[in-house]
DNA sequence: GTCTATACACCGATAGAC
DNA sequence: GTCTATCGGTGTATAGAC
């Protein structure tokens, strides 16, 4: 144990030469995933664009299941950064128009990077399930964001929880506690329960356009889903005004 | 050709040994589909199931896409089927209450045959996508159920479309024209399209919490489901006061 | 028409030499 | 850390017996 004097954090040209494999075998493994779906993934055509043999590849992860999940949690980092961006960039005073670009911002990252969407929100793959000590700090970025964009804009009175019927006290699943630990729940309790619902029809029209059931059903995908936010804005109380002015734009 | 005077369909012992066969192919295909997921179909298996050799199974389908095929048709059928029946076990005259027997009915069907959802609803497989001239007979089945139970309903003035911000004129993929061929829209032309942004929330939910992204945000997926269909409900423009008594029972 | 037998290329994973 | 060799598994396809 006696290296060096300095137990602090050398450079360690061999971590560094690992941590860029490492990121190799990544990058093959998403192009891969891009290419023919989750469950296309092969260590073997990864060490065959390497170059190297394909047991080289089990010192850098355990099996492909922990491939996969370093996978899972860059897909989420990824949708979070997206969903981030596009709340940056929205106009500070216009919260109805925030969650509309939040929700545009979701589908352009869907329908750019299919192959995550799909290993993040579609069928999880037979053996194993992605260890959540893993994905779900990464999760809880993603489902933070319209959470905040939400309660933002009803503390602005530009959504009043009134107007829905979702009952309070839904929430007490794990994820809520890592995603609002710190910000204690001095708004309206049902707060997280109407963002949940309405996130989860935003996700809903995803995935059926996404995965294909929505194709023969609707020749203008992007009007649709305009039209879809919209009701889903009302559904979450949203002024009806702002929801009309909101939703316009491209989708 | 001269096998006999009649070209009567005789019930031909080889066509009845080939059809039982068949069926037990799938039988297995589909234990093998809710025990590995899609994609965990192995002909080999189901030879070594059935006592049979890989390479006999290919005189009853030309390839593993073909079987695949054939389950996806059965999934949807056995989804339609469920709403079917939960559409007629309904009270005739409350219709708020027939929509959400339909969607209790959609997720119990999601519930007890994840697999199947997962079939048609989840992520494609890599390599096919079903062929549409198999699929789309069911999947109008399907869909047409709950547009059928939502048009009943605005026709007798349980839900009003104006109460809503979907557009007119959103549905024209094909498989509108076979839903809604031979029935002319002499109702609100609104209709379809506010129907399938609905469903589209319902399929949203199920996704959520049968592929897993739901199960670590909730505790109680039943209750958190009424809630859900309740605030669709408003979306679609029933009224109020019935979706408020409708949507109670278990979910 | 049906089935058996076989060959091919691919996969994940492991053992052991270097 | 990387390599070779190997195991058991898979879908696909073809040849040939009955």
């Amino acid at each position: 144990m006696a290296t060096s004097r300095t137990t602090a954090p050398a450079p360690t040209l061999r971590a560094r030469r690992r941590a860029a494999a490492t990121e190799e075998i990544k990058a093959l493994a998403w192009r891969q995933l891009a290419e023919h779906g989750p469950g296309g993934i092969s260590l073997r055509a990864i060490a065959r664009d390497m170059g190297t043999a394909p047991s080289a590849l089990y010192r850098y992860f355990p099996s492909q299941s922990d491939l996969i999940s370093a996978l899972c949690a860059d897909a989420y980092e990824s949708a979070a950064d997206a969903l981030a961006a596009a709340r940056d960039a929205a106009p500070p005073g216009d919260h109805a128009r925030a969650w509309a670009a939040l929700c545009r911002a979701y589908r352009q990252w869907a329908l750019a990077r299919p192959a995550d969407f799909a290993l993040i929100f579609g069928t999880p793959q037979p053996g194993y399930q992605a260890p959540s000590e893993i994905t779900a700090p990464a999760a809880a970025r993603f489902t933070g964001i319209p959470l905040g964009v939400y309660a933002a804009a009803v503390q602005a009175g530009a959504a009043d929880p009134g107007r829905t019927q979702i009952p309070p006290g839904l929430q007490t699943g794990a994820l809520w506690k890592t995603l609002l630990g710190d910000r204690p729940p001095d708004g309206d309790p049902r707060l997280a329960g109407i963002m949940l619902s309405a996130w989860v029809s935003v996700l809903g029209y995803l995935a059926a356009e996404i995965f294909g059931s929505l194709a023969e059903l609707i020749s203008d995908p992007g009007e649709f889903y305009q039209a879809h936010i919209r009701a889903v804005m009302l559904g979450m109380g949203f002024q009806p005004d702002l929801v009309r002015q909101a939703a316009t734009g491209e989708a």
